[in-house]
Order: C-alpha cells, then structure tokens, then sequence
RNA sequence: GCACCAGUAGCUCAGCCGGAUAGAGCAGUCGCCUUCUAAGCGAUAGGCCGAGGGUUCGAGUCCUUCCUGGUGCACCA
C-alpha cells in the first residue's frame, strides 16, 4: 500500500483509540502550509465528542504511530499535517509496481455504432474517442473489457445508401473513401426524394426488407470496413460487432418480452390509444411523466426501437444467448476482432461474450430517456438484474465552429479529414521545431491525432464542445502535445543517463529534497486518478492528471535556486543524487507514458 | 407544460466523499536559452463561483425557490 493509504489507516486507529470511529480523509497540504499531506478529520470529531477541534487533532497527534514514510507529524490548528521522509518516500515511489490488480468483473463498453451508410463525421469522433479511453481506464483498474460496435443495418439509412447506388445506377471505381462516396449518394437521394418521392420510398422499403433478411450484407460490410479504418486510425480498435439483423434472427427480442410479459407493469391495452399494443407503465420507476406507458410492440405486430434495445441490453447482462459469432478482421494491434453473424460460434476460440458485471452504453445525451427505458425494464425482471449495473455515458453534441451539425445544411466535416488535417498541421509544427527528426511523419502522426483526442477528452461529457480547428490542433497550452513534450523531455534525459552510463544504481536516497517529494507527490496520485475515472466513467480526470503530472515535471525541470542556478539538474548532479533523479525521471516517463495510453495518446520519445 | 443537463477570470475549462488562501490554458504585460528538448519556465494582472434563501464549525461543492441557456418528452429510428 502506498503511504497515502498507511496514513488513513494510522488515523483512522488513532480515531479508534479515542473511542470513535469517522470517514478520514488525507489530502495534499495547498502551497505554504506546513507539511505535505493533511487531514481536517478532527473537525468531524468535535460535534460527536462535544470538543475542540484544536484540542482532539492534538489527542489524535498522541495516540498517532505515524506509518513508515512519515517522518513527523503536526497539529496546525484543528488540521493535523504529516511530513513525508523524502528518501523513503520517493524510493518507495520508484520501485512500485505499475500495474492494478485485476478485479475478476467483467466490462462492456459499446461505443462508435455508426449507422452504416456514410462516412464517420466529427459529431461521432467524441463517442469513438470517449469510449475508447474508457474502455482503457476500465481495463487499468482492473476490469476485463469487452468493447462492442453496434451495427445498424436493418435501418432506415443503411436502406438508403443501398438504394442509392443502383437508383442513381453508379458504380464504385476506387478513387475515393467507399464510405465517403456512399455518403454522397445518400445526400443525393435525400435530395431526390423532392421530385421522385414515391419511386425512391418503394425501393428504400423494399430495401429494408432484404436488408432484415440479410441479402445484403455484403454491401454493409464494404461501408463498414471503409468506417473501420477510420477508427483503427485514431487507435480505437473492438472486440466484437453486433449486427442488428442479427439480434433481431436471434430471437433476442421474442425472450425479452416473454420476460417483461410476466411483470404487472407490461401488459396488452385494452382501451385508450394504445390499443392492441404492449405496452410498458413506467411510472413506478418515472415518476412525472405525463404518458406514463411505453409502446414495445405497435398494435400492427411490428416492435418498437427500443424493444430492440432492451433484448440487447437483456443478453449483455447475461439474461439469455442465441447469437453466433464469427471473425471479422485483424486489427492494427494484432488483435482479433470478432462478429456477431448468422452462421459461426456460440463461443468462437473459446470465449464467452456478453454476461458483464458493469455496462456502459455510450451514447449521446439526446438518447438519455430510450436508455432510461431499457433500464427500467432491467427493473421490472424477476431478479431486475443488471439494473444498478447498466450505465448510460451521456456526451453532449459537438458544435462546428459555432453551428449545429446538420448533413442536411452540409454542416459536416469527415473524421478522415480532421485526421489528415491534424496530421498536416502536426507535421509542420514538427518540422519547424525539430528538422532533424528520422521518424518525421510518425511523430507527426502521435502529435496531430493524441491532439485531436485530447481536446476531445479534456472536458467533461456532459459539456458541449465548439468544435474549432485553432483550439482542437492546439500544440500548446491544455493539450496532449504539451504533456508529449513533458515526455519526450524526460525520455532525453534518459537518453543522455545511459550514454554517459549512469544508471540508477548506487542512488542515494537521503538526499531527495523537498523539490523530488513534491513531484513524487504528484506520480503517487495515478493509482487513486484511475480508480476514480473508472468509477464515474470519466476519461477527464486522467487528461486532466496527465497535465498535473506534466505542469509539475516542468516545473521541478525549471526550477533555479535563490541565486538564479538550475538545481534539479540531472546529469550534473553528484553521484548518489544523481542516479536517485534518474529513478525518479524514469518514473516520470512511465507515468506520463501510461497515462496518456489510458487516453489512447501514443508518446513519442523525440518531437 | 413536465423532466434532465449546464451556468466558476474577457474567452475555453479544472475543482475526488463538503475542508486550509477557488486553479489552469488562451488573450494582455514583464522577464528567463554559453546549462540534460524554450512545444518549456517564472512573474504580473484578471473572480458578488448565475441570483436569493437554508443546512453546517466550514458551501463553488449539499437542500430549496427563482433566472438564463441547451436537450428530451410519437403505435419515428
């Protein structure tokens, strides 16, 4: 356990040595305050034993056996502040292991699930991105994750992009992104409908058929595979896809409502407008609303969207299977990604899908009352299982410079593009700054994208987000690139260590000094920064550690003396001093290095 | 109308279970490369944390009323 963690542990003994018990919480000291980590657990204590707070923080300072890595403790008023031993402390720090223990739970993140009919634009590249680094941060903290596409293809758009094609009679020659040039014809026939409404409905609607029977799956897979090298080129990658059609064979939905028929809340109305429909009442779980019920299945025999939804989320929690599976592709990793399909594998390789402990859906925030209905029906089961553990990750809408995205207005803008842009932007930046970099376009590459990603990721999900080429390419400020620099700093530093042979051998840890601890302070907090990110689904808290981790490497990097002399040189240093900075660089590195990979940021060792 | 989300520096945003003097970046001003990467660092300036009431030893954080902005409330997908 690190000495964050031993110091509760001490306190909250000493809280029992004087015959209490209370929630303590240790915190960093703020700026000019004694010590380095306090904790205001006294005040707490005061009303239950009818106290002083001064005068319990100096009860507690006596019965305190201060944990290894402390070196003293204090009473400054009603706070009670620790001093860290800096050798210890920062050697405990170097030396500790870097990852999690697993939990033995399973994750499932669904995340993209793109219609596929048109290329992904930047309204989809904040699902991809948030999605992608949760299932990341889920992973560290211990999770097994599975990450599944969802795979539209009996809809209302895919039916149109098909139908474009033979309609306007076109065939694909190559010169273009296939989902870009599908995406065309799809603007094309929505511009057509205005003259030929009746042909183009006949012919959509014919689609849709051969689309739920399956014909044409092929066609889905063409747009498909264009959307997933989009994907692969952000460093997003998936375990499984999930076709619609697929769960609507599998018999998903006919299981899902057998369930839902045996709770009194899910019944067939006999009178008012929804008769001859199922019907679900949500009012025991909506409270307010004005149209309590919930129409599964219309009176034509026809389900309802989110009756789809609720038999997907019922077979991810593990209520029952049907589906087969099948591979798909190889992804850029190695990594294999597989597929539902109508012929394969209840288990292909062995492996099991959906039956998760936690599932997080990430879907816009406009989507939030259908989620809130899928979740209810979780409640309205037997056992309601999978209700606490469904999770819906609500993002806000990404703007484009001030406007609302719309395919309609031709406010849009192709992932493929902002990419390529930002890898231009990125390459010139470098070019200017480094020339005589080998790995130009590789660096270029991490920069222009982990930028992209992290103007993405800095903020919270539920923030709406004016997405500006200025501000999202930004190479410096509150930006990936400005933490890819803390790294590539640390790693030649590093560099230079190993050519002049220095290593981290014969480190002499007593002279680590206030300036070390604080930085060490500052790498110790990356276990609790995942911890709590994978808790509240929160990709933000790691971007915004990644630049704590960065502001305070700098910093120590900078820092002079009173007289105006650099101090925390490295190489310079003596020896002992100087192998112990070399651990602690090292350290830098690596956190800084895992936590931009939590955000799926590569970093590069030079720029 | 009802419900959900947001309102913190000129702009864009952090602020874990309520804790010590509310923090960054951008924009502004002034400094720092003969020293391991200046995509950096330091300093300075900038705040009725939307408004009112309440709970608490302590509120940007919790409760409540209101104001402003966004979104959602179909036998659509």
């Amino acid at each position: 356990m690190d000495v964050k963690g031993r110091l509760k542990e001490a306190l909250e003994e000493a809280v029992r040595a004087l015959g209490t018990e209370a929630e303590v919480s240790v915190q960093a000291v703020p700026e000019g305050k004694a010590g380095d980590y306090g904790s205001p657990v006294a005040f707490g204590l005061a009303k239950k034993l009818r106290q002083n707070p001064v005068a319990i923080a100096k009860g507690l300072l006596e019965r305190l056996e201060l944990p290894p890595g402390i070196a003293r403790a204090e009473a400054v008023g009603p706070y009670l502040n620790f001093h860290l031993d800096p050798g210890p402390f920062v050697e405990g720090l170097v030396t500790a292991p870097a990852a999690r223990p697993e939990r033995g739970e399973k994750a499932i993140v669904e995340h993209t699930s793109v219609n596929p009919n048109k290329e992904a634009h930047v309204g989809h590249l904040r699902n991809i991105v948030l999605g992608d680094a949760c299932a990341r941060i889920l992973k560290a903290a211990g999770y097994a994750v599975e990450v599944q596409n969802y795979i539209d293809d009996t809809g209302r758009q895919a039916a149109e992009s098909i139908f474009a094609v033979s309609y306007f009679g076109e065939t694909y020659d190559g010169s273009e992104k296939y989902d870009h040039w599908l995406g065309k014809l799809y603007v094309r026939l929505g511009q057509a409908k205005e003259t030929d409404a009746e042909t183009i409905e006949r012919g959509v609607s014919e689609t849709m058929h051969r689309l739920e029977r399956g014909e044409l799956r092929g066609e889905i897979e063409k747009v498909l595979r264009a959307q997933l090298t989009t994907y692969y080129a952000l460093g997003a990658e998936y375990d499984l896809l999930v076709w619609e059609s697929d769960i609507v064979r599998s018999g998903f939905l006919a299981q899902a409502l057998n369930v839902l028929r045996g709770s009194d809340d899910v019944f067939e109305a006999t009178e008012g407008k929804y008769a001859g429909a199922l019907v679900m009442d949500v009012s025991k779980f909506l409270p307010g609303l004005e149209e309590p019920l919930v129409v599964l299945v219309r009176s034509d025999g026809n389900a309802m969207y989110v009756a789809k939804d609720i038999g997907t989320q019922f077979w991810k929690v593990g209520l029952f299977e049907g589906l087969k599976f099948t591979t798909f592709d190889t992804q850029p990793s190695g990594k294999t990604l597989y597929t539902s399909a109508p012929e394969g594998d209840p288990h292909p390789d062995g492996l099991t899908f959906a039956h998760a402990d936690e599932i997080i859906n990430v879907i816009d925030a406009r989507q939030s009352h259908p989620q809130t209905i899928v979740r209810t029906a979780l409640a309205l089961t037997d056992t309601a299982q999978g209700f606490d553990s469904s999770h819906h990750l609500a993002y806000e809408v990404v703007t484009l410079e001030g406007q609302a995205m719309s395919g309609r207005k031709g406010v849009t803008l192709a992932i493929d593009t902002v990419v390529d842009e930002a890898k231009k932007r990125a390459r010139a930046v470098v070019a200017e700054k480094n020339s005589d970099l080998p790995s130009i376009d590789t660096v270029a590459r991490q920069v222009g994208v982990g930028a992209l990603r992290f103007a993405m990721l800095k903020s919270e999900a539920r923030r709406v987000i004016d997405f500006r080429w200025e501000q999202a390419l930004s190479l410096q400020g509150d930006s990936a690139p400005y933490v890819q620099y803390a790294h590539a700093r640390a790693c030649s530093i590093l560099r230079a260590a190993q050519n002049a042979g220095v290593g981290e051998a014969g480190a002499d840890w007593s002279r680590m000094g206030g300036l070390e601890v604080k930085l060490a302070q500052e790498l110790a907090r990356l276990p609790e920064v995942v911890d709590i990110a994978a808790r509240e689904f929160a990709p933000h808290l790691v971007a915004q550690y990644c630049l704590d981790v960065a502001t305070a490497w700098n910093g120590f990097y900078n820092h002079r003396d009173a007289s105006g002399k650099p101090d925390t040189q490295v190489l310079k240093a003596e020896p002992g001093l100087r192998e112990a900075r070399v651990a602690l660089v090292r350290r830098v590195r690596e956190t800084l290095a895992a936590a931009l990979a939590l955000l799926g940021i590569e970093a590069p060792e030079e720029m």
